[in-house]
DNA sequence: CAAAAACTAGACCATTTGGTCAAGGGTTGG
DNA sequence: CCAACCCTTGACCAAATGGTCTAGTTTTTG
């Protein structure tokens, strides 16, 4: 249909796209946008200064296209439930979703948070709204389960929010928790990390936690 | 002792010290370091930028300067809890101290998540031994009350890190916040907020709510 | 295989910006 | 009242940096 499609992932310009980005999702999350100088992200990706200008517009335009990967990101299962899915289930995964995001795609995470802490300016109208509207549906969904008994009476904004906000703090703050506990968190830290969340929230919301998230601190 | 005490606070230069500092945290939370214009700081503070620089020697010692003072707001009640107190209060408290900062100061907030998000650059060793000490005694302390059974089997660092978390989402994601609620979180809006957030996570510890931290979801 | 298209790359430039300087104005204490 | 000090301010500067230009090289395509 269109000649534009340079997905195929092996021709020299997809590849070195593919590099850039990947410089540049570490130097953005490291310094900010305007801490970051286009001269590293080149080093960083063992390429020119000029390549990195020829292959995007601007410093600018690297950035946008670098966002719009990232907010695909934030698409999940949890998109399409309705009433009829069990709440445990479904919010049990969607905060395991959002941990594993956390744990492989730290740098994205940072540079969403970046952006929204200086207030959003890139952030187009278009994904504000769409953003917005995806919200009223989440919200919905939420105070039917609660209409249904299927979860005690809380505010769906502030349980998203809890939920958004924890998970994001591994992402975001891992240097912190590093200094703080002593050691990276590894995979299996993750994994505990994602277990305790899932039953503090869920217990906050009087559900039963699935059985592949209990805890093991009782070993009888 | 020394004559150094400018914080009487109506001298010309405290005056002045404090208006840049003030424009200087509201800039910093708005553009990160290396966006940050000092004349921009100085056009907010109503003074020429020759000035700024007058009173602190360079950019980088003013954003020092306002670091300093922002990191005077961790401390708090929590830090001499000991395993006679009772979790359940000094948690409840320590959950409200955090938001109040969040809804008083979200640009010191802010602020503060860009340094960590970035790795940290400007804080120094001093300060981060200091807090990994704090953190040691804290999770002590919350291990004893465990111990005790006084607070049900969790991870403490866990516990902090989502208490943290939480709390601070309110100020560093404010935009995000006010763009999906519509309207942007009031005086009231903190309080009830403040109450979820309580109930969530003391209910995931098992432990009781205090009276004044009870939200009004059922009145009867 | 030749021409067009895609890519590489050094030299170079305009602008922005943190910071300096020097000169003058106010204030205060002795 | 004067001298020392604190404060104010416009003019100016050197360095850094995003971006352009031009010219050459490689790859693709007809």
């Amino acid at each position: 249909m269109k000649q534009k499609e340079y997905q195929k992932d092996d021709t020299i310009g997809a590849v070195n796209r593919h590099k850039i980005l990947a410089a540049a999702e570490v130097e953005f999350a490291l310094h900010g946008f305007a801490g970051t100088r286009v001269q590293h992200i080149a080093d960083r990706a063992q390429l020119p200064k000029t390549n990195v200008l020829y292959y995007f517009r601007s410093k600018e335009g690297l950035y946008l296209a670098l966002l719009e990967d990232i907010l695909s990101l934030w698409n999940g299962e949890f998109d399409e439930a309705t009433a009829e899915d069990e709440p445990a289930q479904v919010l049990a995964n969607y905060i395991a979703d959002k941990m594993e995001i956390s744990r492989t795609r730290p740098d994205a995470s940072k540079i969403f948070a970046l952006e929204i802490i200086n207030g959003a300016p890139n952030l187009s109208g278009f994904f504000k709204d769409q953003h917005a509207t995806w919200m009223k549906a989440r919200v919905e969904v939420i105070e039917q389960w609660i209409a249904l008994g299927k979860l005690s009476a809380v505010d769906p904004y502030y349980l998203l929010f809890n939920i958004w906000a924890t998970c994001q703090h591994y992402a975001d703050f891992s240097v912190q928790i590093t200094e703080l506990r002593g050691k990276p968190m590894e995979s299996q830290d993750f994994i505990d990390a994602t277990k305790n969340l899932v039953e503090l929230i869920l217990k906050g919301c009087g559900l039963k936690i699935p059985d592949e998230f209990h805890t093991n601190k009782v070993k009888s």
